[in-house]
DNA sequence: GTGTCAATAAATATCGATTTTTTTAAGGAT
DNA sequence: ATCCTTAAAAAAATCGATATTTATTGACAC
């Protein structure tokens, strides 16, 4: 289980006495590794399936199969299940049991849109209201993302980055709303895989111009490079996905 | 279980042949009464607990207390609990159980000011796609709930109205958002029960002038009578929280 | 063929008991 | 008194079995 599936879950962390000033930033992966619940343990699999595309989008889920995968009871993997619904990855009908949220070019389009919305409205307050501590927590993701090598991690980097542009709005729902739908973004990031090309794209120039407009505390120039950020990645997806 | 609550589970509809313009409007309670299982029950009854403050808001949620409170088992509990989750209405800490969502007055803005936000979002959209089935639905909506005596059931048509504005935004998310917003605002309202007095306020009138501008097709119009309604509504309450 | 019905199979949902973990209480030691 | 450590109680989480519901199949009529 990794440390942003804490954002999400209400898992507990036992901190430390060190480190407390990255800790507070919420940049330190606070997990402890064997002691979680089944239940937890079953919601994080199922969430990178569903999110990695393993379990396919609009697929049955069913119990007595998920149980064998995962190796564990029936009841954790219904609890799963049933958390599963908050981040719109798992529809349930009653008496019907569960399956992997459909997807499809109009939900595409939705969520990009909406994403655009509430995050330039989240990033425009976490700007208004900047602190020095701000500054800092998105200064530490923006380095931690560029150093990162590997691609699993740079994922986790990546959101990382994205959500600490966000966390000065002082708005937790509105936050919350905001990382459910670059889930769902990524989402179809990954069912596009293979017939995403990057080229001609400096990601990282993206990503540096947003770092600098925040810091520099101007609020409509960070705005448009984020937006831009979305929109050109949401345009690769689109020719990608328009077919699905 | 009521009719609204299908909009938030998954619950299954058996729709009798005739009052197809009607339901297709969704417009009618398609509740089929004995047959739901013990977890949608369970969902439903605690919902109305939480939202009403029969239980308080951060309240710890023990399992075996509420088993016998639903006479019910704990699978269908725990299930529910995990399910409430989605609505922002539950929170969940890993082996530790399950809370009644806090309330506070930092919490109480936020939802108004997002609530205002999405909804003013949702209304645009619904206004720009306006088309006659949805005006109908609306102006429907409106005369059932001005009809409407019985308090309980005129919450019900209340939200129904507010959600029927929305409901051509053709963004389901967003409406998702904005069904979750409402009942937490709907929450905070029974919260500071007996305290709110909506004296000199005639918010028929208020729902009169949002219909009349929407059907109008008058978006700026629309907006604001809505914008007006929620921060008047807003401002009685904001007097009554300011101190819990 | 197409539709209906009953029988069977499969899956969901639920129960009751057990295991694991956390919380509370009690007893010393400093 | 405050801080550990340990024992007991309470609560959460999980398991395995069973009941309930839905989905599938095949026979039969039209």
């Amino acid at each position: 289980m990794r440390g942003l599936s804490r954002f999400l879950l209400g898992f507990r962390r036992t901190k430390p006495r060190f480190h407390e000033d990255l800790d507070a930033m919420n940049l330190i992966n606070t997990t402890q590794s064997g002691d979680t619940s089944a239940t937890s343990a079953a919601y994080a699999t199922l969430r990178e399936m569903i999110l990695s595309g393993a379990l396919p989008a609009g697929e049955k889920l069913k119990i007595e199969h998920l149980r064998k995968i995962l190796n564990t009871g029936a009841s954790p993997v219904r609890e799963a299940l049933s958390l599963l619904t908050s981040d719109m990855l798992v529809e349930r009908i009653d008496q019907r049991g569960f399956r992997a949220a459909p997807a499809n070019f109009e939900n595409f389009k939705e969520i990009l849109g909406l994403r655009c919305a509430l995050e330039d409205m989240a990033l425009r307050q976490s700007i208004t209201r900047a602190t020095a501590e701000w500054e800092e927590r998105v200064v530490l993701a923006h380095h931690r993302m560029k150093r990162v090598v590997n691609t699993e991690t740079f994922e986790e980097a990546h959101k990382t980055f994205h959500m600490a542009l966000l966390s000065n709005a002082a708005s937790p729902v509105l936050e919350r709303y905001c990382s459910q739908l670059y889930d769902l973004n990524i989402r179809y990031r990954n069912l596009a895989a293979g017939s995403v090309t990057y080229k001609k794209r400096d990601i990282g120039a993206e990503h540096d111009a947003i770092l600098n407009a925040a810091i520099q505390r101007q609020e409509d120039a960070a705005s448009d490079a984020l937006l831009r950020h979305y929109r050109e990645t949401g345009s690769y997806l689109t020719k990608a996905l328009s077919n699905i």
